[in-house]
DNA sequence: ATCTTTGTACCAAGTATTTGATACAAAGAT
DNA sequence: ATCTTTGTATCAAATACTTGGTACAAAGAT
């Protein structure tokens, strides 16, 4: 676990996926700040025991998004979440200072529904899929049902 | 085009994906009401130049989705649009439940981190990679199992 | 009871996606 | 100048997905 990234093979979306989607995340999230160097295509190849050219895929994409940049020999760098540029200072401890309060928000969020969820004896599996009916009522479409 | 459902081969979404995409579209836009019939799987599967097993296919996952429901002989009937309901977390059909107070906490805490989600930019998907990732940080998850 | 309509199950074939491995290019360190 | 680290490109193989077709099951109509 190098930067708290893991990927379960078995899942319907594949690694690559996995992947960037949970990078996308933790930089959404404030788990990862502006500036934070992401692990090496081999080094997180070997961790999670993939390919290089599958965890440069997921790089590739996220870079595409604007979400990290990559120079050649300095590695890969977060550049920062999508779109809010709060400018105010939200000193929220989880590590670094940086995006706005929403991302701390957010993560403190999770941290939350986590306890919530083992409080109440809530497995996993059933959090995760309370979330995603949730999320589908939230927007009023249908889909999902992996 | 049998109810305003036409299908576009060389699109990179799969034809039974965009037959549930448009049906569960119309139903949501009120296009659809409920207690409408939809086409029979071989007659629509005809207008579209589809195999019946395709649009079969899109009509159970709709079916799995709640939308729709089917009689063996009656055909396929609307049921109705998502069902907008405020903060009810509970009850995802897997048992399990009857915890009581501490319930109520976790859908509100979920109801939350999707606000903070929202307020965040984050997409849905997203934002269950993090759930994801927080819940095997915090436990040595077994299999994911999506 | 039989027929007809409608959805379902299953299986093989075609197609697309994903991966892994190797060779290559950039860029700073020595 | 050379080395080492890091991302990139590419291509074949493996894997998964989607589709079509056929046979089957349910359920109302006749």
């Amino acid at each position: 676990m190098t930067v708290g990234i893991s990927v379960d093979l078995g899942s319907p979306t594949p690694p690559y996926e996995q992947i960037r989607l949970q990078v996308s995340a933790l930089i959404a999230a404030g788990g990862l700040t502006p500036g934070t160097r992401l692990p090496a295509v081999r080094s997180l190849a070997a961790d999670l025991g993939l390919a290089a050219g599958t965890v440069a895929r997921a790089y590739k994409e996220l870079e595409q998004s604007g979400l990290i940049e990559t120079r050649r020999r300095n590695g890969t760098v977060v550049v920062g979440p999508p779109a809010y540029s709060a400018p105010d200072a939200g000193a929220t401890g989880s590590g670094a200072s940086g995006s706005g309060a929403s991302a701390a928000e957010v993560g403190a969020a999770v941290e939350h529904v986590i306890q919530a969820a083992a409080k109440a004896g809530l497995p996993d599996e059933e959090l995760l899929a309370l979330l995603r009916v949730a999320l589908q009522k939230r927007r009023g479409l249908p889909p999902g049902v992996d």
